[in-house]
DNA sequence: ATAACTAGTGCAATCGATTTCGTACTGATT
DNA sequence: AATCAGTACGAAATCGATTGCACTAGTTAT
């Protein structure tokens, strides 16, 4: 049906209803709202009219008056990723309940991509974002302009310290330190770190954790044991390779992503090496198929699934009811769960 | 800031503008738009100043007006897997150039679930939708609703036949044939089909390639064959091991879809069976890491990103064009590749 | 010289739902 | 009888951007 050239979807509407009623619109929308200025007899005359007309409100126009959207923002850096998938598993359970609608937006891990996307959403588009950032982002100076807009943020996973927001993340620190105590246990003399990027939080964290457990231990340590790696996965397959060919090569391998220590496995492939024989190596990582690797592969865990729904519970607080204060500036920590496989040693 | 008691996120718009420059707002949304009944003066001095004051239009004022929201909805049946995710990154990688959003739902294989989804749909929210139908979807008077709703509708990999429009699929029928016939020439006797559900369309033309090539084969067959499955990956590696275990046990497996391989090594592992001395398997998946499981696995995978990219293609001819036709009902196949690994013998 | 036209801009309606303010009516209170 | 409170509803403004129509001043055509 075209009016004016333009297409209606449904001319089903809070108007089309009163006319059919009798009723002004204002009336329409009280009683389809539930308000206590409207009698019962027309309430169901009403509600029973928009039922069987299957009147569906227009968001648009909601939103408009309302000054809210009952949409919510998810930035994650990729998208093929068990952890993030889970993430959003997480707030998807919950804030559907709600009747909230999710947008998602992947950066691949690229800052410039991340400030384009903030940018679409700082015009009310959403109610609120979460978001774990790029490992590029160094410069937060578009997160500062959320933030300041006043659009309720939350990170995940890798946050932005800076940001006077709730974040929620794992015990990064303290499971760099067991992921490295672990190997130390299993006799390994040389472990090296593989880190994605010194930008991201949880890269630092880990690390600290790393060198906290080196420092500790009477092993040796070099700076040069820190491997910085790339995007690339075919770059940190030869930068391993590398290091493995080499005459003094680790015999241990912390893997900060799962990503690295995906690109170690072709590494091993590559040089003939076999763990946990002749290196061992444990990650970080939610693949669900760890386990079916050849060798399994050793895994911190992180409660993904338990993050988006919390990150999503707090949010639906937040949003749903009256008089909430801003989001508090705090850190809130999930337990990380190491399991134990061949790529470590039985 | 608030007005009236409802909070302003921005009061930057169109006729805050329209004052500071001494205009109307009619003349300053011309000028934004670049209409050819403004002087470029004026046009000039409304580009600036929005420039300056970084004013953002609101898209719930302008939605509500143009009937068209710039966004689309992904619905997929479940967000830990790559395929899917993969489809996703394709469909953004079109849609983010025309400055289109992504609602992403997922169904969880659940009918109801799809059914609400879609209910929350229908109201203009979105300009079209992207779909694969959930493994329990029989009845679709949720998508003929759709479809009869006007709303631009696209399937890909899990199609809805019925409902004319175009689908995007890979070569199932001939994939489920040479995958039948790859384990027939490696000498396999006895070959299984795991399926999720005989509703999917994938699961019906994989499988009529897998009797196909049974029946053109010189091998027996029986009904019994072909194995439904279910959704929770516990009861599959049950029902995989019970027949593992037997002594009448299946020398080739094919595995209608990702899950159910992963589930058949749990099997295997549970049933010390190797593959590929005790039986053989090929999978339908788009894991990245099939090459890295023990035994790595035979695949047929599909080309994922481009399946996105083609649905996006395609919906943004529709919707940015003007006087578009209705999609056109048609199937357009996409091929896989079957990539040889250990899981069928080198 | 007057009609006709054009360029440039403003007015007001529109999209659909919500909400403030106001009104008509009923019944109760002083 | 007059005032008051309460119930049930309608009119109109509002959210912000867009657009059909009207208007003015200046220019061209007849």
């Amino acid at each position: 049906m075209f009016i004016n050239g333009i297409f209606k979807m449904s001319e089903v509407n809070i108007k089309y209803l009163a006319e059919k009623l009798g009723l002004s619109p204002s009336t329409v929308s009280r009683a389809l709202n539930d308000s206590y200025e409207i009698s019962q007899p027309t309430k169901d005359r009403v509600i029973q009219l928009a039922k069987a007309l299957n009147y569906q409100p227009n968001p648009f126009a909601r939103s408009l008056r309302e000054q809210k959207s009952k949409t919510i923002a998810v930035i994650i850096p990729e998208r093929i990723n068990n952890f993030f998938s889970q993430v959003i598993d997480g707030i998807e359970e919950i804030t559907q309940e709600y009747g909230y609608h999710l947008l998602v937006y992947s950066t691949h891990e690229n800052v410039e991509t991340e400030k384009k996307i903030i940018s679409y959403l700082l015009n009310g588009r959403v109610d609120a974002i979460v978001m774990s950032v790029s490992s590029q982002t160094k410069n937060i100076d578009h997160l500062r302009t959320v933030y300041n807009k006043g659009v309720p943020l939350i990170f995940f996973d890798r946050i932005c310290q800076e940001i006077p927001t709730t974040k929620f993340i794992t015990n990064d620190y303290e499971n760099g330190y067991k992921a490295t105590f672990h190997l130390i246990e299993k006799g390994c003399k040389k472990i090296y770190f593989l880190l994605l990027s010194k930008e991201i939080s949880i890269g630092k964290e880990r690390l600290r954790g790393y060198m906290d457990a080196m420092k500790e231990s009477t092993l040796s340590f070099e700076k040069s044991w820190v491997i910085q790696c790339s995007q690339k996965e075919e770059e940190n397959v030869k930068l391993i390779s590398a290091f493995l060919y080499g005459m003094d090569r680790p015999d241990g391998i912390v893997a900060s992503v799962e990503k690295l220590a995906i690109a170690t496995y072709y590494a091993a492939r590559e040089t003939k090496l076999q763990m946990p024989n002749d290196f061992r190596m444990i990650s970080f990582s939610n693949m669900r198929i760890a386990g079916l690797l050849q060798p399994s592969l050793t895994t911190i865990s992180q409660p993904a699934l338990k993050i988006g729904m919390e990150c999503a519970e707090l949010l639906m607080k937040k949003l749903t009811k009256p008089n909430q204060p801003a989001l508090e500036d705090r850190i809130i920590v999930l337990p990380s769960q190491i399991i134990l496989r061949e790529s470590t040693g039985k």
